[in-house]
DNA sequence: ATCCTTATTGCAACTTTTTACAATAGCACA
DNA sequence: TGTGCTATTGTAAAAAGTTGCAATAAGGAT
């Protein structure tokens, strides 16, 4: 703990308490600056926080997410990482290297209206990913 | 085995063999005509071919997938299901109720052009999610 | 400062998914 | 029909993720 961001009164505004747990856990995705699996902020974040257990880890990502303090980006096989929620944008995946580009929400929207009017639907923030071949892995 | 359908031409044709973990697999599939979860074909495959592992259904379902005899649907928290290959669409589900609406292919490529010329990635039949709110649960 | 409500946690047991490796069995070919 | 190559499987064990419930503690109110 030797930054100083503090995520309690977010927290609190929205219904959520500030535990040493939370505070472990955000500050390891806060820190990492990028994807986290549940088990890479698990294994992290109890360095901080030793008594952390693996429900817990699970249970407040989840929570997290929902309140929107977190972005959860399901990823190749089924598999979802989480990072702090910054602005909106998806993934673009290449299945091959692995590597990843992110993708800015604006040209989602039209697409989002389009289906929102054929399917009666209201459509959020849902994460989309992409799958395909990047330029380097074409040939 | 009561229905004739066989897939063994189309996997050798691929350069995989045709098991009966395979065709117990795909006659499941088959006959259930929707998203099914590993567990789920894992349960229902292993009456018709009780030697049957988990193992060996995530694998297939893996494999079959790859060689597009199958669709891998990210559906949820991270949870992934799949189904036959028959045309290509994707998943419009309401994260209330769990209502799944499909979505045609077409509406996306227009998007898939944009972002392929704006990356550089090639775009493949990647499955795509989105989540929202059915018109039932907007109340 | 103390109390009270209830969100949050830990525990323990369980289910699901993954991995490594040796044994098996498709199927192409002679 | 038999042989050989190797894709595929089972086994066993570990890792990852989930669930129910009782105990704890955050933080608003007194």
């Amino acid at each position: 703990m030797t930054c100083s961001i503090n995520y309690a009164p977010q927290l609190r505004a929205q219904g959520l308490r500030m535990t040493p747990q939370r505070n472990a856990i955000l500050h390891v995705l806060h820190h990492s600056g990028g994807h986290l699996s549940p088990t890479q902020v698990y294994k992290q974040a109890r360095k901080e926080y030793p008594r952390l257990t693996e429900p817990t880890v699970y249970r407040t990502l989840e929570d997290l997410a929902e309140k929107k303090f977190l972005l959860a980006a399901h990823v190749g096989n089924g598999k979802i990482v989480y990072e702090l929620a910054a602005k909106q944008h998806h993934h673009l995946i290449c299945h091959k290297c692995g590597g990843t580009v992110q993708v800015e929400h604006a040209p989602l929207e039209l697409l989002y209206r389009q289906l929102e009017s054929s399917t009666g639907y209201k459509l959020d923030s849902g994460h989309v990913t992409f799958f395909g071949l990047c330029s380097d892995c074409q040939s």
